[in-house]
DNA sequence: TCGGCTATGTTAGAAACTCTAACTTTGACA
DNA sequence: TGTCAAAGTTAGAGTTTCTAACATAGCCGA
């Protein structure tokens, strides 16, 4: 599981009356219990806790409980789409090894994160009060998809196109849940991640539309 | 949305001091909100009002929160399976129908009962502190794998049936989570579920291992 | 250097929620 | 008919989110 493990100076016990780095100690906080205990078992006083502040400090920095959710759901998107683009680096342009990256770096995002992967994508009514965060997925879906059409060597993003694109999404969104919402054991022998992966890359990317 | 519209004879104002159907009525109520608000923010003080009872009143039913929870999910899973075997009996043993058939009534119920959807299938888990819960997902699971192998031919259900069977369900699992987290908008003029599950079938179903 | 403004802390407390304890009602059954 | 246990009730402890009113201090202009 990813963590952050430099502390900042005032991390514990601070001296003065203004802590000068709350907010982001408060995000990094969140996103820690997030981890911990899952989304929806996060508590302001917990954060508050752990930063050394009072109840009602963090209502300084954000309107409200979810705001703080969000903002680390804002941070792990980005997180995650730079882990994509750095992924699809390593192979050449147009080959299906960048296809199943994708795949990968989307999978192991959720195993490495589980607990944001849950903010990222589980229930998401509230994302509509982030500035900009709507339009995060969009365009990191639009990535995907410019992927696909390259892959198979269109011009521009067609129907097909994306209709293979979604079939891939959806897998990869169905088997990130199953395996973090343990209902298939990762650990199981007969459970190969990466032979899975370019199967399904395979049987949707190649042969007839 | 999934609603069971008749009323017990006690369901408003009871002139008793014992209610005489409150388990029933609180797993009830509990469906109902946690359809309407989420299963995160279902709280047992408004079941208590929903039924017209105090709020120490469940505790008489069950140990926790939780326990309503899980009975709404048990009772989810049941009406599910249903559904999937009744689906599947509406065409020929071993044809692709009732593959595709299957895939419907999944996303379908998710679309129908997101909420009982998600109770079932999200952070799970609490599932263990049921009796019986944990058996019924692998008994649910093996149905479909037995179609699964019944549509190839084989005797019994082989690796290649259980890893064809797994890509299926990875796929409708995703596709209902991401319809039912508004990802993807099914009011979209491109989306033709019906079609799209077919696809997938044949693209998992058909041709080389 | 000083005075004040504003950002960012604090404490106190309201309202909601989960769950327990102790008490009450009532149906069932010996 | 009398008693017990099941299943309600009220009271309240402890936690939570969030607001209001107050406190501190860093900064900036005179």
């Amino acid at each position: 599981m990813y963590r952050i493990m430099e502390k900042t100076e005032k991390s514990k016990k601070r001296e003065s009356y203004h802590h000068g780095d709350l907010r982001a100690q408060l995000i990094e906080a969140t996103r820690v219990l997030v981890e911990d205990k899952g989304p929806d078992h996060f508590s302001v006083s917990e954060a508050c806790r752990e930063a050394g502040v009072s109840t009602a400090a963090p209502y300084r920095h954000f309107k409200h409980k979810d705001e703080m959710l969000l903002a680390v759901t804002k941070e792990g998107m980005d997180r995650k789409y730079q882990r994509m683009v750095a992924a699809v680096e390593q192979h050449p342009e147009g080959s299906l090894e960048r296809i199943v990256a994708l795949g990968q770096v989307y999978v192991g995002f959720a195993r490495d994160e589980p607990g944001v992967f849950r903010l990222i994508f589980g229930n998401t009514r509230d994302h509509k009060m982030h500035e900009g965060l709507m339009e995060d997925g969009p365009r990191h879906y639009g990535f995907v998809e410019g992927e696909v059409a390259a892959f198979l060597g269109r011009g521009g993003v067609d129907e097909d196109a994306k209709e293979r694109a979604f079939m891939l999404w959806t897998f990869v969104h169905g088997l990130s849940f199953l395996l973090i919402d343990e209902k298939v054991s990762s650990t199981d022998h007969s459970f190969d991640l990466d032979r899975l992966l370019l199967q399904v890359a395979r049987r949707v990317m190649i042969d007839s539309a």
